[in-house]
RNA sequence: AGGCGCGUAGCUCAGUGGGAGAGCGCUACCUUGACACGGUAGAGGUCGGCGGUUCGAUACCGCCCGCGCCUACCA
């Protein structure tokens, strides 16, 4: 059972797994543990295909839901997808007008139909996506937003909401969208760029005489002027109040100057202001305040209705161009400025939003806000990074109500009904069969469907059974974490909060963990129109699951946007071939048949290396114990990515493999057999921290370690190393920090600067070299003799002496470190004024130093202020280096004389 | 306009009140029996600027500059 030359994810992603899902380790509820674990996922569109967001969002998710089973809690993550309503519809009629039909040829009925066919289609790219990618979803559970189930959680929210009337429905102004032809809610109108503009100016003739100029931007507006408002205090205006004015286009029309504070702004424009109360937000403020006619100018597709008279069907645009025309035609104009404005866009199809008075529902918003507000106040929800709370508290303290229906058929049909013959409206959960008022039976349900996130609000519990009192329910609710970026932070977080206190009593989750967006190695927005967008499933084929994910994570620090590149990718593709390396190596270097297992050992046969090697493992143990618990994945990677190729591939198996190596001379079987199982030990531990970020590769070389017990036949259903548990028999060892310390002065120090001599000299990578060490400290002897022969290896010599004798002129390159003066003896001549030059700067360094300590232990108040420890360090520095400089100075002297 | 965040090596980013780190890239050398998706050694930084607090600031505070995002407004 060997592993292959090089790692190819390919060739057992796939096959692992099928084998997890298989053996169904991802079932939640099977373990009898006590503690449980559950989130949902934010269920991704069936509008298209997963993204590299997405891919993100769920590898942060899967590293939190791996972690926590292993951990031993009963995980639960429901996997599902969304129904995404104008999104899906649009691509879907996307389609339809490629086919050369459309949904109005079909009907809704056999639209509907479509759609559906599309969504399956994608609800499987999606699943087979988070499949590939490696998330642990109990695929028992998948949910979507339209099956039965959460369909009825979304009526029984909507009749409890409107019985409360929190739900009403009203005519107002919203934002509506004529391309798709459908009420948007405010969070769904993005102001993206601003776009350069005119302001420009046309005068109202004033009845009697005189004229009052206003100037706009959206000159064809002023075909549902009803009065023009100045400020009340505005001296050029106020006699003017009350006034007709007499509208070019429609001379019958009362139109009057009104006195308004709050929309005339004395020091904008002319100061007197166009109002249309039926196309802007303000005027329709204004309007109300005056009692002023709301005229509606235009059809839902935008054109121009019969309210416009001469301009009658022309759309938006064309019809500004012809009212320009026709008052510039009456000697009304009255000049152009230079404008920038940022319209608001529908955020599907960019088309600029029209203010339009329209009857749809709404949801009050205020009373839902206040316990949303406390549940992250008091703590109760937590944001990570927490930095999102101002954000989340000053959008709830300024929020407007919601406009809920949508003019669609993709979506949940709002539950009300009207009655033809009585005018009363039923609100019910079931299809009501007579009018509640007049017993008709001539009822018609509203043919609107409900905003998208209606139902996605109720997602952390609709998908448990509410609202049933459901068993799961009561398991697995209120959820332990979201996972989400924070571009949804109002349209999802805020909302399921406002939705889970209101309908549940209790918050969805009790953690948010936001994160940023994933960006192109330039730090640029990826879309697909820019193309710089990436496809999750060409980063798999390519790099593999774990080396994608591995990147994400690795990119993954607190909430902020990452660049994703290539270079990245490749790099991390790297390490899981070298951590595929170093297992292949110790699988090569196991005995051949029968004797494959690890041996057990007692902490008094452990040699050095194995215990720096397992106090190095311990220290990255909890490191990555503590990332994983402050989400703090990036670092759980760096530690993991060091301590694997360096301190375990560097070192630990080029200093082993002496020892491991097939020698017929003296090698102690004994001491082989010792220092394989700890290095398999140790590899098996890091592998199960590493598994919830990659857990691929980790699974598949996991399985081909000899195993300790047959009692976990899968890594991913193992326990994880932490700080307080260690499933496997290394030893906790005490004196950790002694022996690391040890290792880096007396081993790695003295390697390194051999090393760096070497260089220096130019010696061949070949050319074996005698050493001389001079150790500067007592007891240093031994220390090095204790460590000779592994210096020697890895210093490439054919003799280490060491020396505490005087000290031999020789023609040699030599470097001071605090604990030894490492000298490489030349056969050949030393380039005298090349090692000088070397040595010149090593003391201008040291001087330096030196100095800067000289200068604060003169410092008086230094001494007496800081912490003695911090003085004391600063002494035992000053010392150490003057004692280097004097070695240095003395090579120096030696090789001016010599 | 208000709010939030960022500015550290060529690039992407960690980090901490007590002489700055990583990955990649770069340079030189090396096909050494796990790995060239590799090894060894190196070069590279007045931690955006100016002030303040402090014995000591890259870190804390204030101002400024630059960049990004969010909310609002935009006759």
């Amino acid at each position: 059972m060997t592993l292959d030359k090089a790692f190819q994810p390919e060739s057992y992603e796939s096959r692992i797994a099928e084998k997890w899902e298989h053996a169904g380790l991802f079932r939640a509820g099977e373990a009898a543990t006590t503690k449980r674990f559950s989130l949902v996922i934010p269920p991704p569109n069936v509008t298209g295909a997963l993204h590299i967001g997405h891919a993100f969002d769920m590898t942060l998710q899967d590293i939190v839901v791996r972690w926590n089973r292993m951990l031993g809690h009963d995980t639960l993550w429901v996997p599902g997808t969304d129904h995404a309503g104008i999104a899906t519809q649009m691509v879907v009629e996307k389609r339809l007008r490629e086919q050369g039909t459309s949904r109005h040829e079909l009907g809704r009925e056999r639209f509907e139909q479509q759609v559906w066919k599309w969504k399956d289609i994608y609800r499987q790219r999606i699943v087979d996506s988070l499949r590939r990618l490696g998330c642990s979803c109990d695929w028992s559970r998948e949910r979507f937003t339209l099956d039965p189930g959460l369909s009825r959680a979304v009526r029984e929210t909507f009749v409890r909401l409107y019985d409360e009337g929190l739900i009403y429905r009203g005519t107002r102004l919203i934002n509506w969208c004529p391309d798709c032809r459908t009420a948007l809610s405010d969070l769904e109108v993005d102001r993206d760029k601003p776009e350069q503009g005119e302001m420009w100016s046309f005068a109202y003739p004033i009845e009697g005489g005189g004229e009052i100029v206003v100037a706009t931007t959206r000159p064809e507006t002023m075909l549902g002027d009803t009065a023009i408002a100045v400020h009340p205090e505005d001296e050029r205006y106020r006699a003017m109040i009350g006034r007709r004015v007499l509208h070019p286009f429609f001379p019958e029309r009362d139109v009057r100057v009104v006195g308004d504070a709050e929309l005339a702004d004395p020091e904008t424009g002319t100061g007197a202001v166009k109002v249309t109360p039926a196309h802007d937000p303000n005027d329709f403020a204004c309007g109300l305040r005056h009692g002023l006619e709301q005229i509606s100018i235009f059809e839902p597709d935008g054109a121009v209705n019969a309210a416009g008279g001469p301009f009658r069907g022309l759309n938006r645009f064309e019809a500004r161009k012809r009212v320009k025309q026709a008052l510039e035609e009456r000697g009304l104009a009255r000049g152009t400025q230079a404008h920038t404005l940022t319209p608001g866009r529908c955020q599907r199809c960019r088309t600029i939003v029209e203010p339009t008075i329209s009857t749809q529902w709404f949801l009050k918003m205020e009373p839902l806000a206040g316990p949303a507000l406390e549940a992250v106040r008091d703590g109760r929800i937590r944001f990570v990074p927490s930095s999102w709370e101002k954000t989340f508290f000053h959008w709830l303290e300024n929020i407007q109500d919601w406009c809920i229906s949508r003019q669609l058929w993709w979506g949940h049909r709002i539950p009300a009904w009207y009655c033809g013959a009585c005018g009363e409206v039923i609100v019910s959960r079931e299809p009501p069969q007579r009018c509640t008022s007049c017993a008709s039976g001539e009822l018609e349900q509203d043919p609107d469907v409900l905003d998208t996130w209606f139902s996605s609000q109720l997602w952390p519990f609709s998908v448990f059974g509410w609202p049933d009192k459901t068993d799961e329910l009561a398991r697995y609710y209120p959820t332990d974490v979201l996972v989400t970026g924070f571009d949804i932070i109002f349209f999802w977080v805020a909302r399921m909060i406002m939705a889970g206190l209101k309908m549940t009593g209790e918050v969805p989750f009790r953690t948010v963990l936001f994160h940023g967006m994933v960006r192109d190695a330039a730090g640029q927005k990826m879309s697909k129109t820019a193309g710089n967008a990436v496809e999750p499933e060409l980063l798999l084929a390519e790099h593999g699951a774990d080396a994608t994910r591995f990147t994400l994570a690795a990119l993954a620090s607190s909430g902020t946007d990452l660049a994703l590149s290539e270079q990245r990718l490749t790099g991390y593709r790297a390490f899981m071939n070298k951590l595929w390396n170093a297992t292949r190596f110790l699988l090569l270097r196991l005995p051949a048949d029968d004797g494959r297992q690890r041996v057990t050992y007692e902490a008094d046969e452990l040699d050095d290396l194995d215990r720096y090697l397992i106090a190095r493992y311990l220290e990255t143990v909890e490191g990555v114990d503590r990332a994983y618990h402050e989400f703090r994945f990036d670092q759980a990677a760096e530690l993991l990515y060091h301590f694997l190729w360096h301190t375990y591939c560097d070192w630990s198996i080029e200093l082993s493999k002496p020892d491991l190596a097939d020698r017929a001379d003296g090698t102690d079987p004994r001491r082989a057999d010792v220092r394989r199982s700890v290095l398999l030990d140790v590899l098996d531990g890091a592998l199960r921290l590493l598994h919830p970020i990659a857990p691929f590769i980790t699974e598949e070389l996991w399985q081909h370690l000899p195993q300790r017990s047959h009692a976990e036949p899968f890594l991913a259903a193992s326990s994880i190393p932490t700080a307080e548990r260690q499933p496997l028999p290394l030893p906790i060892l005490d004196d950790r920090t002694e022996l690391i310390a040890s290792f880096d002065d007396w081993l790695i120090g003295p390697v390194n600067a051999a090393r760096g001599l070497r260089a220096a000299a130019g010696v061949e990578p070949a050319r074996k070299v005698t050493l001389r060490l001079r150790p500067r400290q007592p007891g240093g002897a031994r220390m090095l003799e204790r460590y000779r022969d592994r210096i020697e290896i890895l210093v490439r010599a054919e003799q280490v002496i060491i020396d505490e004798g005087p000290v031999p002129d020789e023609p040699a390159l030599r470097q001071v470190l605090e604990t030894v003066e490492v000298v490489l003896p030349l056969s050949g001549a030393v380039d005298l004024a090349k090692e000088r030059e070397r040595l010149l700067k090593e003391k201008g360094k040291l001087d330096r130093e030196l100095a800067a300590s000289e200068r604060k232990l003169a410092n008086a108040k230094f001494v007496s202020r800081a912490p003695a420890e911090v003085v004391a360090k600063e002494r035992e520095r000053l010392a150490a280096g003057r004692g280097r400089l004097e070695e240095i100075e003395r090579l120096l002297a030696q090789l001016g004389t010599g």
